[in-house]
DNA sequence: TTATTTTATGTCAATGTTGACATTTTAACA
DNA sequence: TGTTAAAATGTCAACATTGACATAAAATAA
């Protein structure tokens, strides 16, 4: 293929993907997803700690029982927004976020 | 249990919503969106480091051009999710990331 | 034990978010 | 000037996420 073909598919939006491609969105996913647990974990711990129950922590953010409950679960129905939600709302501070986003617990 | 007594136990303490949880409901809100911002600005900047163009970053994580511009413009069809997920595959270290949730630029 | 509270699980209609697409606007050039 | 790449904006059907609810299971208290 012509370097100016290729050029003008990339440009028209033509994924012209490798193999490699498909492992870096894996290792991206993976990413994701170690932020997602290290959040979580940080919401459970935040809320015992301020010794909130999970309907109290609901309430706090107008949300409901059962959504803390799946947040906690890692439920796959769950947004990063909502568990950055439920971080915040349980009284977690700015260093406990950027704990938990850099991994350490 | 019956579910008379689950539905008392739901309203239990709670049916005056007061100013204090409206304004400290605010606090949250404006703590999440300072967040947003902060990650936003970092997928940009983070974007423009690797000599990114829209185009090239949307095709690595698999999205379009479009919602590239909706994240970086703050479109509030964006969710908190599509923003770290651009975040990581502009190529942002994770000590990047924690800057920009500590508000640090 | 029994009673009460807390947490877990499943469902669903309403709402939110998505990629794709078309089109326009702006930027960077020759 | 005109050409071209990059970015911005609007739309929408498909898909994802939500709070609310019912109920079950587990933990805790009495």
């Amino acid at each position: 293929m012509k370097n100016g073909e290729l050029k003008r598919l990339q440009s028209a939006g033509w994924k012209v993907g490798n193999a490699e491609d498909f492992l870096e969105l894996s290792d991206e996913e993976a990413r994701l997803v170690a932020l997602k647990l290290s959040l979580i974990s940080a919401v459970k711990k935040s809320r015992i700690k301020r010794k909130l129950s999970q309907i109290e922590l609901a309430q706090k953010m107008k949300s409901s029982q059962s959504r803390i409950a799946k947040i906690e679960a890692g439920d796959p129905s769950v947004s990063l927004d909502l568990i950055v939600r439920a971080l915040i709302a349980s009284g977690a501070k700015t260093r406990d976020i950027q704990a938990a986003f850099s991994g350490r617990d």
